[in-house]
DNA sequence: CGGGATGTTGACCGCGCGGTCCAAAACTCG
DNA sequence: CGAGTTTTGGACCGCGCGGTCAACATCCCG
């Protein structure tokens, strides 16, 4: 019976997503975001509702695209060592700079309204749970493989390695040249992740 | 001859800095600033220009109060490696969560802001060095002091300091209760201060 | 092919934004 | 005390914000 949507919704999202990336939430207006989506004021109200609530929107798929996306590294890494140290260079591995001073939607989105916007940090809170969850995975799998010293306990250093790749994020937001952020980076890893005895 | 200012600059410095602090910058509004510092416009204008302006004024006065802060802390130290994990625990170390859930006004606006303010950007590499170079001297200190291995590279070790304290800052935004916030920073330090050999 | 339901477009709304400006006030000094 | 200078408070401005809505287009199905 009804008509059909002109739009893919996925698109949107994702067209949304980065404008939000690039602004930030308050400074993104919604003419912004109709522009980016192409869309007409009525198509994105009607799909979306408001601009609080398209965004909770995308902050939670990107979340969950993040996710996603760190499971299958592990899935398909090496060895599960590999997976933590690529999770904590990652920003910095672009060499032209562009991902570090980027950084990460769910950082951003948390440091500018986590205070007055308990859905943020709600949301915060539900993903870096379940990425130390995947580290801890990640850092268990390496003990098996002798990569990582298995007297450790494998949830602590999950911990202290994902405090380490937010502040490699941090730091890659100020500008800071791509080469020193890759050491900060390698500087942390060489000491969060202790060795087995040899 | 002129008429004399009714006002103190810095008592205003610090009442739109929390505010700032509080609502981030975008979400602050002149009229909220012209509220918390008790001016009037013409006053607001005429002692700080523009809101940007401002904002930048305090920006850059609360991180030249965060270093003098930090170095104090270092000066009456009873040993360096103590500054360093106090500087690690800071935001954890109100038992309320406020603190942490506040976080630190220059991570909080290079998030926000960074992207598209060079100048923001700017002062936050500027305070990140400085902290850096402080981390170094305490971890010097703690070197000779027998706490920390003094075979480790310091400057090194500063800056992984630096990452897990930006870290913990960040998480700290999320809400997560205090004490697991604790865990955090004291797991990061655990492995990050490397022991000297017994 | 027509009726009903949904999608789309963009005009429109009121508000609160950042910023300007000026008349009155408050001071110093000759 | 009066002249000169700066500060003060708030009226005022135009704009762009987020959000609503109604007229029209487009589709499905009987």
């Amino acid at each position: 019976m009804p008509r059909p949507r002109e739009f893919d919704e996925e698109h949107v999202v994702l067209a949304v997503r980065d404008a939000f990336w690039d602004r930030g939430y308050a400074a993104t207006s919604m003419d912004d975001l109709l522009r980016v989506s192409g869309l007409g004021k009525g198509s994105l109200y009607g799909a979306f509702g408001d601009k609080r609530r398209l965004f909770l929107r995308v902050l939670r798929e990107y979340d969950d695209a993040n996710l996603r996306g760190l499971r299958e590294r592990l899935g398909s890494a090496a060895r599960g060592v590999d997976m933590v140290r690529e999770f904590v260079h990652d920003v910095a591995d672009d060499p032209t700079g562009a991902a570090a001073r980027r950084g990460c939607l769910l950082a951003n989105s948390t440091a500018e309204l986590a205070t007055h916007d308990p859905d943020v940090a709600a949301e915060a809170r539900r993903s870096y749970e379940a990425i130390t969850a995947i580290l801890t995975e990640a850092l268990e799998r390496a003990q098996r493989e002798g990569d990582v010293d298995p007297d450790a306990d494998a949830a602590e250093v999950a911990r202290a390695v994902l405090a380490a790749q937010l502040g490699v994020v941090a730091l890659g937001r100020t500008g800071m040249d791509v080469a020193a952020l890759t050491e900060v980076a390698r500087s942390a890893l060489a000491r969060l992740l202790p060795a087995p005895a040899p």
